[in-house]
RNA sequence: GCCGCCGUAGCUCAGUCUGGUAGAGCAGCGGGCUGUUAACCCGUUGGUCGGUGGUUCAAAUCCACCCGGCGGCGCCA
């Protein structure tokens, strides 16, 4: 390791200490005899002033003659500037060129969509993605930390799979040695395996949808945060739910507040303070009536609706009771009124949509046996997730978190495809 | 699967409606510049106009089909 000095220590340095950085040359200002370089690495940039006089005469030219995205060693002296980007620039006595780009770096200024995710490879170089892949990793490590310190126990779960969650339209098929498997779209009949020895489980793990959805929330292969738990009802999961959403969102504040602060977003932990309003889907219908939306009972949510509704609200809310036509068949029936089931999606304020879905299982054996025959599925499909009904059956719930569409949110990206640092969509499997 | 938009220089685009032999900015290359930070100034290279077929004296431009991409819907996290 011949790298133990970053430039983010540069700054903790005194001013007129002499410093070696070794980082890549992310852009270059040629003034005759001077010529500023920004040098990029994992923590920063550094303005570098190379100064002919000053910096050796080889060293010098080698500065005029780098290309972008070169890797160089440089060694110089700390100086404060204010016209320096951080306040704090290098003037350099000597720069060595480790490895020269073969080419001109194609990622420019004014280069357009396409072009940046044909060269996706390249792209995260940039300050912006680098940022970004920064919070999603605080993020899915401070759920981890939440999770763990509130007894759950995180489980890994296969990724090939024979039957669907959902249904079965949406699922990846693959040849598995001449038998038909898929790839798994969410981990939960898994993990309602998992909770009659673990009871409170996670999983963090991709998830596929074969679905040709062709929007900003949408991806084909997705980082998938699932969370089941026996002895639980609806309500007990909705406050799992709020507290794990807002921990996330508070410790992004913190822990994530520089990165947050260079992508220009302000993320405060009360956007994100339990409890949430919950309301049912009666209510939600009434509101969407009131607004003049053309809806009935029994309909499904489209994407208008949700934006119309998640305008109304400040924080995350709940929407739950759902009819139960509009569910998966193993969503548990409200015993109250057997047309609705236990339900809970957590919507996103501002028009960014459903960023949780999840709820109350059916635990009974009866009742998803009759459930499953209600949806024209077939039950020898769902054995042996039937089969866990027969052995000391509990209540239980729980739910799923889309990794992207809550960064999505909280980053307010225009896209989802920027939370990932290699997205997958119906046209974009390379690079 | 449905609806809409786009494809012209390495990149970003104008030119398409009203057919007449290809244009700008950036990048590159050459030169200049000791305080820039999307640096700037002068000069300059660069194009089978996504593909195939059709209409026409003549097609980047009009027509048909195909390919690729983007956005919206449905579906969902």
């Amino acid at each position: 390791m011949y790298k133990t000095f970053y430039i983010k220590d540069v700054l903790q340095c005194r001013e007129g200490s002499e410093v070696e950085l070794i980082g890549w040359v992310r852009s270059k200002r040629r003034h005759g005899k001077l010529i500023f370089i920004d040098l990029r690495d994992s923590t920063g940039v550094m303005q570098v002033a190379v100064k002919q006089g000053i910096a050796d005469e080889s060293s010098f030219v080698k500065a005029l003659e780098v290309g972008l995205e070169s890797a160089i060693k440089v060694r110089g002296v700390v100086k404060r500037d204010p016209r320096a980007p951080e306040g704090v620039e290098l003037h350099c006595n000597r720069l060595e060129i480790l490895s020269e780009s073969l080419d001109d770096f194609p990622i420019r200024k004014g280069v357009g969509l396409k072009f940046l995710l044909d060269n996706r490879h390249l792209h995260l170089r940039s300050p912006k993605v680098t940022t970004i892949m920064k919070i999603r990793a605080n993020l899915m490590d401070i759920a981890r930390r939440w999770l763990k310190e509130n007894g759950f126990i995180e489980v890994n779960c296969p990724t090939f799979i024979t039957a669907a969650v959902e249904g079965g339209a949406t699922l990846f098929k693959v040849d598995y040695f001449g038998r038909v498997a898929y790839l798994t779209q969410s981990v939960q009949f898994y993990q309602e395996a998992a909770i009659y020895s673990l009871e409170k489980v996670y999983s963090l793990q991709p998830s596929f949808r074969a679905e040709l959805s062709r929007t900003r929330r949408h991806l084909t292969e997705f980082w998938h945060l699932e969370v089941e738990m026996a002895y639980a009802e609806l309500n007990d999961i909705m406050k799992v739910i709020e507290e794990l959403i807002y921990a996330i969102v508070n410790g992004l504040s913190r822990e994530s507040e520089k990165e947050l602060r260079d992508l220009g977003r302000v993320v405060k932990p009360e956007i994100a303070e339990p409890p949430y309003p919950k309301i049912r889907y009666s209510e939600a219908l009434d509101i969407l009536q009131q607004k003049g939306v053309n809806i009935s009972w029994g309909d499904d949510f489209g994407a208008d609706e949700e934006r119309i509704l998640s305008k109304e609200f400040e924080k995350p809310f709940f929407v739950t009771h759902y009819p139960r036509e509009t569910k998966a068949f193993y969503h548990m029936p409200d015993p109250g009124n057997p047309s609705v089931c236990l339900n809970a999606d957590l919507l996103a304020p501002g028009g960014y949509g459903e960023i949780v879905g999840g709820g109350q299982r059916i635990h009974d054996y009866n009742l998803l046996v009759e459930r499953i025959k209600e949806n024209g599925l077939n039950v020898e499909d769902y054995k042996w997730y039937v089969d866990l009904r027969r052995y000391g059956s509990v209540p239980h719930s729980g739910f799923g978190l889309g990794i992207e569409r809550m960064l999505w949110w909280l980053l307010q990206l225009p896209h989802i495809r920027s939370a990932c640092l290699f997205p997958r969509t119906p046209t974009r499997v390379y690079p």
